[in-house]
DNA sequence: TTAAAATACAGTGAAAATACGCTAGCTAAT
DNA sequence: ATTAGCTAGCGTATTTTCACTGTATTTTAA
């Protein structure tokens, strides 16, 4: 019987999928959460002999978002294995997640089938790919250069959180600490890694993204 | 028994979330679409004696979004109710939603049971407004700004969508075939109407109301 | 130990976004 | 028929954003 935990901010989907996922022969729903923080404080709790096999992570979760929870969980329970659930399909979060310790990516487009059998096979083999995870997207995982998804550092992450609001450059660089001018540098590097142009771009991107949660 | 459609693009929520509702008593799922247009379709090809009672619609949806769904299955049905399940509970999604016909309003954060009693309470009074609606529409009501005479036209909707793109404001004039000067109009109204100051603003508004699928 | 990156910062100028002031046509309301 | 409101339009000024050319320091890698 493979134990599986859930967090997903969205209630009804969660229980919804909790349902689907009971349904399936040979798995059952241990542990839902809200976000991945509740998560963790829940498989802290929970006895040792409770935890799962496979945590099932979305992206965009308040408090504490899927690529941070993967990260951790991946450090502190090497076993468990991780498959995210997203909206998106865009490279960069595939790839991030994968890069945070996740094992396999599944779509919210997806049949309930191909869950069902990513579940299975990470069970069985410990990944999970699908054709959406490409051998290109694969080979960018190995490959540290060149890649059009190039990993964010903090800074920009924090810049590009920051953008999705209607403050300035100059007040961004203010809260940040830093001179408007290395914001710029921020701005024109992130332009240029993502190819976009304007501001706007980037606000999209930081949503597709999951950065940040547009509420 | 209760005969519900559902109509959500995300295929493992709506499996999902169509599992919840067979669980229910006295409620079965009667169809299943992945957008607006797919389900007005199998709705006008199934027999008359099998159209549902009540649609579930999401807001966010391609082809056809859940305004203009609700707007038309209102028309050509209206004896079948619509309870909306959205991600956001902006005002303006919640009063658009209602405009166009729909009788009840549930987030996906909300708790399955909360669905269970909307579904409930449209069946038999026609209606389902949680503590949220009412509080909403009330502070609608009390603030001016938002009074419904000032909903969006359709051209605000449209320059709002093409907002989130990256475009300047003269293509988006161009591609609408007005003056710069009157999308200058426009964007002043909306930040007048929407409390904002950037074009940002702008476009984490439409994203929040669901005018746009960030993909 | 050099070379090559990544990081932080600087000035300038052009383009885009934002803020106002103003005109005019249409319609609805009493 | 006139007040009020909404839509569409023009002009101008300021602020913000974007693009380009740089420099100095630190880290990383060969």
């Amino acid at each position: 019987m493979i134990q599986i935990a859930l967090a997903d901010d969205h209630a009804i989907l969660r229980r919804g999928v909790a349902e689907l996922i009971s349904k399936f022969e040979d798995m059952t729903v241990l542990i839902e959460a809200g976000n991945g923080k509740e998560l963790i404080d829940k498989m802290d709790a929970s006895a040792i002999k409770k935890l799962p096999h496979i945590c099932i992570l979305d992206i965009n979760m308040p408090e504490m978002n899927g690529y941070e929870t993967a990260s951790i969980i991946h450090k502190r329970w090497p076993k468990i294995k991780i498959l995210a659930l997203s909206m998106y399909d865009t490279e960069i979060n595939i790839i991030k997640m994968l890069r945070n310790g996740a094992n396999g990516y599944v779509l919210k487009d997806a049949e309930p089938e191909e869950l069902k059998k990513a579940i299975t096979e990470i069970y069985n083999n410990g990944f999970y790919h699908s054709e959406l995870v490409t051998e290109r997207v694969l080979h960018m995982l190995q490959n540290p250069k060149d890649r059009p998804g190039e990993m964010l550092s903090d800074n920009e992450t924090t810049f590009l959180k920051l953008c999705c609001s209607e403050k300035t450059y100059k007040e961004i660089a203010e809260i940040m600490s830093l001179s408007p001018r290395t914001i710029d540098g921020y701005r024109e590097n992130l332009f240029l890694k993502l190819d976009i142009t304007t501001r706007t771009g980037l606000v999209m991107y930081a949503i597709r993204a999951g950065l940040v949660i547009p509420n």
